[in-house]
DNA sequence: GTATATTTTTACCGATCGGTTAAACCAAAA
DNA sequence: TTTTGGTTTAACCGATCGGTAAAAATATAC
């Protein structure tokens, strides 16, 4: 073996840059082979064809986005700063790699295969201490009823749309990329308030 | 000229299903030729190349995506029976449209140029008005102060997001598909409740 | 019915795609 | 120094892509 691992690393960055990018109909061997400065033959030598090159990116990104936001939920602080966590960590994510939400959207649109990776809501979400977590609020008579698919639709929606669709939004909102990205720092608080009152009663 | 519209319509109709799945990247001109039951030469010969065809389908699905809408916030109907509107058109159309979505996203972020649709906020919402009835509950002491930004942010994001994430929240949700859908029908009420305690104070 | 214009098909083209082959390169072991 | 095994390259291949030319078919006008 003994491989050199810089290279196969260089590889698989750079088809991530790509294929994030263009997507895996769109994206070109040869664009990731200039992309990470070696020759198109190499990347069949260490991925053997696009779709396990692709796999194997997809795989490190989904990993990515689902990954470590398990653990949010499983720790046992209140649901409050759990919300508050997820939403940070969110942003924090998606500010290194913006083009994340929408790749992860798409691709597993257009290729539902893709879903494997998670069988059940449990592989990313705890959802038995998540559902009675939330149980406990509204039992409480703190929240109004809400089920846990709601509650993390809202808050992964609110948290992810604004990446996902930035180039219509910026647009019709007529800002600047500084402009845009001051916006979505703004926002990090304010949907954590917004979602608390609409959970609260 | 007397062309026959018919012919013209059904290859506009493949290939706005095609696209919409596939993606202008992902699709191939004999697909459309196939799906439109007639010959690929006899595309180039009604529209010109494949990007000429993805323009002419991709004009027809945005119009559709925020025509219309315009006309709500043009109304002088109050702003909580606007916002109503708003959500139940936009499931309206994504019921028989549900790939449209992510298909706009998608396509807008991979090219921007797109984007010249629409040049100002103007030309969808009509901000003026929307930003004076949002000003208007501010002062009244009814909602929490709100941008327009982010108040249309949040309004789309969470009508939209369950149509272009549907893929994964179904699987991670562990719902078939007319449980899915159910789940989408339930949301209508619920989303408009949630946002609305979002806003008031 | 004949001529003219439009629509559709057949057959094909050059370019580009993902992928392969075989040789050159290079570092470490002997 | 020679051998060995992993690494990189140049050159190439068949398949498929978007697109075209020209003939065939069909409709329209005279």
């Amino acid at each position: 073996m003994a491989k050199d691992i810089s290279t196969e690393q260089k590889i698989a960055e750079a088809a991530e840059r790509v294929f994030m990018v263009k997507g895996i109909a769109g994206a070109r061997m040869q664009e990731i082979a200039d992309a990470a400065g070696i020759n198109k033959a190499l990347l069949h030598y260490y991925f053997r064809s696009k779709e396990k090159l692709f796999d194997h990116v997809f795989d490190q990104v989904f990993n990515e986005f689902v990954g470590g936001l398990r653990t949010i939920f499983d720790e046992d602080e209140p649901i409050e700063s759990q919300i508050r966590t997820f939403i940070r960590k969110y942003l924090e994510i998606f500010d290194l790699k913006p083009d994340m939400p929408l790749f992860i959207q798409t691709e597993i649109y257009r290729n539902p295969a893709l879903q494997k990776r998670f069988t059940f809501l449990e592989s990313v979400f705890p959802e038995e201490k998540l559902r009675n977590a939330i149980q406990a609020k509204i039992d409480a008579g703190e929240w109004h009823p809400i089920r846990v698919s709601d509650f993390l639709t809202n808050l992964i929606a609110l948290s992810v749309y604004p990446y996902l669709a930035r180039p219509m939004l910026q647009k019709a909102f007529g800002m600047d990329d500084p402009g845009y990205e001051q916006y979505l720092k703004e926002r990090e608080e304010f949907v954590f308030e917004f979602l608390m009152r609409g959970l609260r009663t």
